[in-house]
DNA sequence: GTGAAAGCGCTAACAT
DNA sequence: ATGTTAGCGCTTTCAC
């Protein structure tokens, strides 16, 4: 088949194959976006279980929206994908009608679910939020500003640990996030944070949804002089590759993208093959970690 | 359809449609990696042109190599994609064969080839290159190294470009890359650059393949005490979006991947909405711009 | 206009 | 083992 028939050009139609069949050997992925790392890291790991497994991955980016996503679902059933595999817990009550109706294994990501539709793999970005935010209260800075580009779900989720743990401490919430809906970049860390400084208001820290916003704040505070961290803390988010690196190293909350895919694709892979084609609803927990590093000092005596 | 039929579960299914009306509308999408915003940019390009004239963009990534290029291929044959859209001009004799008969639009991107399959829309990286490695020789450097990640073919050839500028100049090439094969980013630029610091042979400036080898080479530099572009100068390549913003900002060689997916998927809607669907040979070359910024200065008299 | 029937290119179940 | 055939769920054509 592949020497002969191939190299003369037939190709059978898998439209009809799958037809015949009903097996499509298709998985849908939806990713709010491709313009992450976070989401490429992600990806990734899905293609390396995935693809090995005889199984097509069909990505879908849903831009951030859940009418895109419920769009996305749509085609991806339309399809008969084997299962689905979401980045998020938000959907319409259509999206969650056609997920669970489907009889498909369906694993919602990045975050943790009150109500899974099936399998849940994600992490606290309340608490996470709270973890760095605590960090940079323990070290004795009060004024301590929040950053964000658009305000995502997870972002949101960031927040509220954040002010949960600003009010605790009875200090007041400082937010800091871009009036249009800009994505986090290195370009939007910078102009967020030059914007802060012309309005005259510096904080003792500042607490980034992302390590790029981090990046762009720590190269705006070099330009303007502004010692980091001697005069200005900064601690970031998901712990990019380039967070170690940076000059001074960037402090962050290191997620686990790689091995929530990892997981992701380990449990469809699990579920489609089983002769039990029961997906019971579970819900996994991958936790994160704060990793302090140089960008994160602790206040000066009497600030 | 859409109001009651749905909400009660059903969903058409597509491969019956497809098979039946031999029409697919999906496009196929071939990327060496999604871990590099190069390709998400471009991906999102072809995302908002595809979508919305009703297509299913198919992504796929090789990574980087020409066999599971030729499988991706196979497969998204087997789906009678109506189109497909290469990052790359370079495939196994079988992929080009089998794109050739599959009659239908095939376009190769980001490089300039000699022999298009159709359409072809890139630029020259050998002239970019040379490009970089000219202006670093107009502003008076001799000792100029080529730092990269993984040498895939873009990469090699900028790195023809930058050879065939050292030597018309009559000055040594310094190669720097990475023995493994390690994907371009933040970090590897700084571990490189860090290597070649401890070699004890700084040159006077670095031409790196990509923006983000050159950022981490600036942070390196930093940490160590260097300045740029005092101590040495540096240029990147694509003007990603935080060239612009880095301190010192960066210089580049600015691509225009946005605008290649934009084109890439126009002319493929063109292809497939009018009468003839005879494709022509075609082949656009969207050209590059060189970007001077601070982190290349004149070098100091006398050097 | 509305409705019935043929058939897209495979797979799977059957008969040989 | 090998060959034959029904049928997957739609679209499209053709008859009404």
């Amino acid at each position: 088949m592949n020497e002969a028939i191939e190299k003369l050009g037939y190709v059978p139609n898998l439209a009809a194959s799958r037809l015949a069949s009903s097996r499509t050997h298709t998985v849908g992925v939806i990713v709010p976006t491709l313009y992450n790392v976070i989401f490429a890291e992600y990806l990734l790991a899905l293609h390396e279980v995935l693809v090995p497994a005889g199984f097509q991955v069909i990505v879908v980016n849903s831009r951030y929206s859940e009418v895109e996503e419920e769009n996305a679902i749509k085609a991806l059933l339309g399809q008969r994908v084997e299962a689905v595999i979401i980045a998020g817990i938000h959907h319409t009550p259509l999206s969650r009608q056609l997920l669970k109706q489907a009889h498909l294994p369906v694993v919602e990501t990045f975050e943790l679910s009150d109500d899974p539709i099936n399998l849940n793999i994600g992490m606290s970005q309340e608490l996470a939020g709270q973890t760095a935010t605590y960090h940079l209260i323990t070290r004795g800075f009060q004024r301590i500003a929040f950053m964000t580009g658009n305000l995502d779900h997870r972002a949101q989720s960031r927040f509220d640990g954040y002010h949960t743990a600003m009010q605790a401490s009875g200090f007041k919430s400082l937010e800091l996030n871009s009036r249009m809906a800009r994505h986090s970049s290195v370009a939007l860390g910078s102009d967020l944070f030059a914007e802060m400084y012309l309005r005259g208001d510096l904080p003792e820290a500042i607490f980034c949804t992302d390590d790029n916003l981090a990046l762009g704040a720590m190269q705006e505070c070099r330009k303007r002089g502004i010692r980091v961290p001697h005069d200005i803390s900064i601690i970031g988010f998901h712990d990019l590759e380039f967070a170690a690196c940076a000059a001074p190293s960037l402090s962050s909350v290191a997620t686990r993208r790689y091995e929530t895919g990892m997981l992701a694709a380990d449990k469809v892979l699990a579920a489609l093959d089983g002769s039990n084609r029961n997906v019971e609803i579970q819900q996994i927990d991958m936790g994160f970690s704060l990793v302090v590093r140089e960008s994160t000092a602790v206040a000066a005596d009497g600030i």
